[in-house]
DNA sequence: TTTAGACCTTTTTCGTCAAAAAGTCAAAAA
DNA sequence: TTTTTGACTTTTTGACGAAAAAGGTCTAAA
């Protein structure tokens, strides 16, 4: 039987996940030792390896959890009973969040993306895959209303997704934390994405409805 | 008296460019010494100190007139007699060739972006600061014709050149031309880059021209 | 079911040293 | 005067092996 069954074994391993995360954060992956880790939340390591079966396990789960809480927030959005542009700009404006979380697992450092480049990769594609799901929902709640004039759903959700990506990488370049007043370049980068959401729904609505930022 | 007042020694500047640009393309940055480059074009290593004075130099040189040459293309563009909307059409699809020289540059490989971080860091900003210019420049000139409806030309040529930027970065990540048939996947880019034109055209277009992909 | 300690194996780290590459300079060549 | 060179010094790199650290396994015990 594995641990995954119990009730108290899922709570443990979310608290090795947030000690990992902790970690990763301050120190990247390869500054954190599985003893580390174990050493946070008062075990053995060999302990850690009941609930995991190695390190990279320990980090993809951290990443997928992460990704996990995106997605799941993205869903209640869409369920929400509100026309499909406001789902797309919420939808764009919640990658601030994400951002910033990410950034500061600094999964994006480039050491960490040599050493772990297959599994990252993977875990990309699905996650990939899944903004790919929701954005298309998006696109054609939109264009079946009458409210998107577009031709190809899959099409337009592809483009959405890949300037998204696009946009969190660059960004995650120049972290927010580092230089700069943080609160100021946090509201300098939320004025940026509702213009982008701003423009793309003026680009893919049907022309009814009129007012211009 | 510096070389590069007289024209003999400029056109054998730009020979050193080349040779090292090659050296660079195929073997990566740590992997091509001076005497490589010297041998390449039948000098002595010591005599490219004579133009450049490091190699990090040669490196700023080759970058640097990539970015120029870029930009150069684009001021042609800008000239055009045809409307904004066209011209910056034009200008997200150059993207395309651009990118595929900064891919074969690996200025994006990892290692090299380790090792020369502040200096490419430099590069990117001046690089970064020249397209908002021309990007500007192109939504003032729509803005002040009538054919782009938008409230500051600052910030959304700002929003378009982060964008174009990111999706730099993230096809760069996945370069053309490794795994999948180079060809096809270069027309799946162009015409994701063509549906990007027409959207953001689209979105900040005034209402008065209507049509709708 | 969960944990810890002993244990083994693999990976990192660190020092050292020789080779390679970067960079300097005065003199020669054009 | 401009350009090139070879001899030179300084700095960086890569290989090697020993020691330390970290990853991972297993059994006994709580």
């Amino acid at each position: 039987m594995t641990a995954e069954h119990t009730k108290i074994s899922e709570e443990k391993r979310q608290l090795i996940l947030n000690a990992a995360q902790k970690r990763f954060a301050h120190f990247g992956i390869s500054k954190t030792s599985m003893e580390d880790i174990a050493a946070d939340i008062g075990l053995c390591k060999s302990s850690l390896y009941y609930y995991f079966t190695t390190k990279e396990d320990i980090f993809k789960a951290v990443i997928a959890r992460e990704q996990e809480i995106f997605i799941a927030r993205m869903e209640v959005i869409l369920k929400k009973p509100i026309p499909a542009g406001d789902k797309l700009e919420q939808y764009i404006l919640n990658q601030l969040s994400f951002l910033n979380e990410l950034a500061n697992l600094r999964i994006l450092n480039s050491q960490t993306i040599d050493e772990l480049r297959p599994v990252i990769s993977d875990l990309f594609k699905n996650f990939s895959h899944e903004e790919l799901r929701l954005m298309r929902r998006i696109m054609e709640e939109g264009k079946s209303s009458g409210e998107f004039a577009i031709e190809s759903t899959q099409k337009n959700a592809e483009l959405l997704v890949h300037l998204l990506q696009g946009f969190r990488i660059r960004y995650s370049k120049h972290p927010l934390d580092q230089f700069s007043d943080a609160q100021a370049e946090y509201h300098r980068l939320e004025s940026k994405l509702k213009l982008f959401a701003h423009v793309i729904n003026n680009g893919i609505k049907n022309k009814t409805n009129g007012e211009i930022k």
